[in-house]
DNA sequence: TGAATCATGTAACCGGTTACATGATTTT
DNA sequence: AAAATCATGTAACCGGTTACATGATTCA
């Protein structure tokens, strides 16, 4: 089977909560608020919204303001389509391409010192990010009623922030075995 | 900067590791060994080694047993190479492009059914994964020596399973408190 | 010997990235 | 008016997947 097709659908979601978007704001989006969960670029999205606008997903509507910029909503086939995907469950986990396993791997001596060194990087890298999550959780949902609004991103921002943490302690906790 | 080229940096560490190895055989263990934490099929792999002779990374040799058959070694240069990428630390975290992460975002009422039935999803999802990751600890290390002999893939091995492990329990509270 | 599969390789396609390009708008 | 950047779009390239192809070997 081909490989699963899911940028529309995400363009579809980002549009549907922001009625008359353009397609920098949508490329914006792609930045800040989905950033930790997915990533793409202006020179994919603008293709990818001509074809979503030929197949009737969505709706595009030009302004006397600004020349250029297009704003885009969601037709009610597009609420459809997205509707469905969100319904159909998902069949399998990603494999997680990190390249810190991928080194390790190759590694084979207990003693080897850069396994230590790939560790004390990796919490490193993890140590930022777990900033940077709580730093998103903090702006983002300030109070219990944003919480309630976006209950599904507050969610996953949840989820990544604890998963992050257990890859710390597992990290130092083997850090220490090491010694 | 152009995404980097890992491939061949795994398949150098395959070679190694297994002297004489076929192309078959590497594609192989993308299946097995490596597989749950890269994919490669044959047709990216055979082009790679043709490259990878071409650039004298790797040294083929043919048998009289079999006339289509090739095994491959790894050259000093080859050698140097692999250790060289193994020391140079990991810059980046990988953005992990979770089908269930993106679902979530794009739901916003609390009250949502679908929820609880992409919860309940990813649960029996990462169950299954926990299964296979803990068959195959028991399968590849079935005694304190063979850790010692493959220490890194051992950790990763552990790492997946403690993450799995993770995800279930976060999961599984995070249901608790929908109710 | 015919069938199955083994082992290698190629071709077409697709999603995604980087770089290039170009008018419109805003800023100085 | 010139410079900066905004907003959109295109082109070239690259890694990876699927499908197609083919001779060698093994199995029935």
């Amino acid at each position: 089977m081909p490989k699963r097709r899911i940028l529309p659908f995400i363009i579809l979601g980002i549009i549907k909560s922001h009625p008359q978007i353009t397609g920098r704001e949508i490329t914006d989006e792609f930045n800040t608020e989905i950033g930790d969960f997915w990533k793409a670029s202006h020179s994919q999205i603008y293709p990818e919204l001509r074809r979503m606008v030929d197949d009737q997903w969505v709706a595009a509507a030009t302004s006397s303001k600004n020349a250029k910029e297009k704003y885009y909503s969601i037709t009610t086939t597009g609420q459809q389509i997205l509707d469905e995907w969100l319904s159909q469950a998902v069949k399998e986990l990603p494999i997680h391409q990190d390249l810190f396993s991928l080194k390790l791997f190759f590694i084979n001596d207990p003693k080897d010192p850069r396994i230590h060194e790939l560790i004390t990087n990796q919490i490193a890298l993890l140590k930022q990010q777990l900033a940077h999550l709580k730093q998103r959780q903090q702006t983002v949902f300030p109070d219990k009623k944003t919480i309630q609004k976006h209950y599904g991103h507050y969610l996953i921002l949840k989820r990544a922030i604890s998963r992050t943490e257990g890859q710390l302690a597992w990290l130092n906790q083997t850090l220490e075995t090491l010694n």
